[in-house]
DNA sequence: AACTATACGGAGATACTCTCCGTTTAGCAA
DNA sequence: TTGCTAAACGGAGAGTATCTCCGTATAGTT
């Protein structure tokens, strides 16, 4: 890649990042975003041909954060109850950093061809590694699927209703008590 | 009303429900309602403000429908969790009965202003009798609009995801048990 | 039959995603 | 330094939404 194309890829996406977390998904046009980069709508369908792509790109760094987070979960010297919840609770948290992402990348779990694609894999692997690790703790037969469509969708619900945080607590811990052996 | 705004009303809400039904929500554009019911977009916006208002005219006969789903639910001869369970069930499919209404509608949940308003005080009311009914059964504290959310939100990651209609036992499942009693 | 309040309907304002293509420029080679 | 070419740029605009304005037509009444 050109120097100059680098260098416009790398303002479009710090730019991009600031207006999603500043205004959410849906608020933010392609055109605000080529404009406060400096550069042309042209220009920024080049580097992201649709505006999912480019919301992709934003993410890269939750991988690992994700990844960090079902490991201190797992880590904690507590119950599985409580090592779930908190799992299902930082896990809700990271997916309504930005307004409008959660309901996305939750439909997106299940088709391999959305742009979101590689944040859903690492999504399902982190919720395998919690049901490899809390393992006869949990009902048996759930599916990593399962806990990422449940947890998705009530994270979604809080965040397009534009619920305060606090009020997803309940609700993950009835999804937690569901999901726990009988 | 005057007899040819009423029967323009009647015709469009025909129509459209045909189209939301077929396509679901996003999918169909006023333009082509206001064409298929042989009006103009401004007699179509004469009558219905919003899109949403046009689908909240659709879902006029659901309210009879959630109160009998409840009843029919709370009056089998069968323990807490099926009755919870097949009451869940049923909740979900009038969500998923057009495709892109139940985000639409839970998302509404806690908005006085939402053309949904006079749904969601259906809905709530419906999980509220069945707190009510199945009384001690369920865990403490839970909340109408706790069950709402829940089964909204499991309901809308279905549809956007188009998922097949047993997908969504497993989840409720979860659901149900969460919210039954430790 | 005339009158008026009401309804009609289409052109168009606005906003959005995304494309096409003529112009400019970075990076390299002689 | 100069010239070349592949790559990148960027803006006009196509296409598609929702929703509005306002001149025209008509239903229902006097």
């Amino acid at each position: 890649m050109r120097a100059d194309a680098q260098r416009n890829r790398d303002r479009i996406v710090e730019v991009a990042r600031g207006f999603f977390r500043a205004k959410g998904f849906d608020a933010v046009s392609m055109d605000e975003v080529a404009k406060g980069a400096g550069v042309g709508p042209g220009t920024l369908y080049r580097h992201f041909p649709t505006k999912e792509s480019l919301y992709d790109a934003i993410l890269e760094s939750w991988a690992e954060k994700v990844n960090a987070a079902v490991d201190r979960a797992l880590a904690l010297d507590a119950s599985a109850r409580v090592r779930l919840l908190t799992w299902l609770t930082d896990y809700s948290a990271m997916l309504t950093e930005h307004k409008g992402a959660a309901a996305r990348i939750t439909a997106a779990l299940g088709d391999p061809g959305s742009p979101f694609a590689a944040k859903c894999q690492t999504y399902l692997r982190a919720n395998q590694r919690l049901i490899d690790g809390l393992d006869s703790a949990l009902r048996p037969g759930v599916e990593a699927m399962q806990i990422s469509r449940l947890v998705g969708g009530v994270a979604a619900v809080v965040d397009t209703s534009e619920l305060p945080a606090d009020s997803v607590a309940p609700m993950l811990a009835i999804v937690a008590d569901g999901l726990l052996a009988p």
